[in-house]
DNA sequence: ACAAAAGTGTTGTACGTACACCCATGA
DNA sequence: TCATGGGTGTACGTACAACACTTTTGT
């Protein structure tokens, strides 16, 4: 449904059911308007039929040879030129009439660090403030309102915010990420000692020097990932 | 991909890619062997290939006027012939070589009340200890084991344990639903009041008489559902 | 009377929150 | 030296686990 790049392998008859893998992309960057940290992420612009002119989520039909992660893997190699630092399936929908012909999409949401994302790469593609997004197409402002609350929800007991960050980074650029993804201030002396103790952070011997007393470097340690996707591990 | 018992309304053509619905319908009941409470889900007997005389979650191809969710809905009445008291997106699962064609299988998990399940209903239909499971057909061990997980998980932050109960029950019995779920004893005290605190149960002033002192007879809040699947309430 | 489950009280620990305070650096 | 963010200490409230205890029934 959200194909944008490739033609289509699956036959459009009228009466079968056609597959799509679209994907949710989330970075933190600088709001358009304020310049304040958020979320933002990746839409497409569709160049035709059903919905052209409207954003979309990026998203290709599924491949008879291609499994669904591998899809959205790809679908985001196409609009951001990244891997994921976190991929996971979302949610699938399926309502008969969210397109004119039926279509089940199956819907991935992924992280990618903020490091250096080209800031217009690709045609046809815009990155948007995820808080204030204009109509798009099909179904698709309520499945980024799902993602979103997705990863609001995760990022309070998983370690996913991690995924938004480069491999070393302070625990003031860790809160950020925290406080953009939930949208409130966090007291620094708690969020520094609920994230030490929660072992899941290894300190460096560096130290990110600038203003104001330089702040030691932190980065994640691999080994604690565990009680976030339960039995399925590389699922697909 | 589990369809037993309707013919296929999906062309089987070689290269696409076919749509299935699954369930894994979950309620408690006397354990086979021993007779301990436990998880048991029903199972079907597949009589055709792949798989022919191995068991598998009941399920159907997705018609093209069909949402995902009625599919599901559908497999339910097929195989317990009750309405389930509640009703879960699952997984979509979609390796490439889980069947010998391509099938992409949406699965969703229900629970329904133990109180009145016809014993051999329908033909074909069995069930099993969730914990001790024959091999299944295609990759439903997988499924179920995720499920399951899911299942743990979810009875530990929401109020889902009280769809295995009929509408009014009394404290012991919500609390043996908890302990047949997670396999491990609560402190009787403590469980009331954490329940009781929750604002979850109505307090009736009817009480179960037996071999003891009366216990007070409680029903489930309806108000109280929130923060459980997020912005997706009646979704498809 | 006694066993056993229903139901109440009390205590200790863990953890989140609020906030006062010291430390180290650039300007 | 001062402003500012880095980093530590402490006190309070809530939530939960453990467990002693009282109450109410059937037998």
């Amino acid at each position: 449904m959200t194909r944008t790049t490739s033609p289509s392998p699956q036959p459009a008859t009228a009466d079968a059911t056609r597959v799509a893998v679209s994907t949710v992309i989330f970075t933190l960057g600088r709001l358009p308007d304020s310049d304040e940290i958020g979320v933002v992420l990746p839409l497409v612009l569709r160049t035709r039929d059903p919905h052209e002119g409207q954003w979309a989520l990026p998203g290709g039909w599924l491949d008879v040879t291609e499994s669904l992660e591998a899809t959205a893997s790809r679908t985001l190699a196409e609009t951001s030129g990244l891997a994921p630092s976190y991929l996971e399936q979302l949610y699938a929908f399926g309502a008969v009439d969210r397109s004119p012909t039926r279509v089940v999409s199956i819907v991935y949401w992924a992280l990618i660090r903020g490091d250096e994302i080209p800031d217009h790469s690709v045609e046809n593609v815009r990155w948007f403030d995820a808080a204030a997004l204009p109509q798009l197409a099909f179904d698709h402002n309520e499945i980024v309102e799902y993602a979103l609350w997705r990863l609001r929800n995760k990022v309070g007991y998983s370690r996913i915010a991690h995924g938004l960050l480069p491999g070393e980074f302070t625990l003031a650029e860790l809160r950020e990420v925290y406080e953009a993804i939930l949208s409130r201030r966090l007291d620094p002396a708690n969020f520094r000692r609920q994230v030490e103790n929660s072992g899941t952070l290894i300190p460096t011997d560096r130290f990110r020097t600038g203003s104001h007393r330089p702040a030691r470097l932190y980065r994640y340690n691999q080994d604690v990932e565990l009680s976030d996707r339960g039995p399925l591990g590389a699922r697909t």
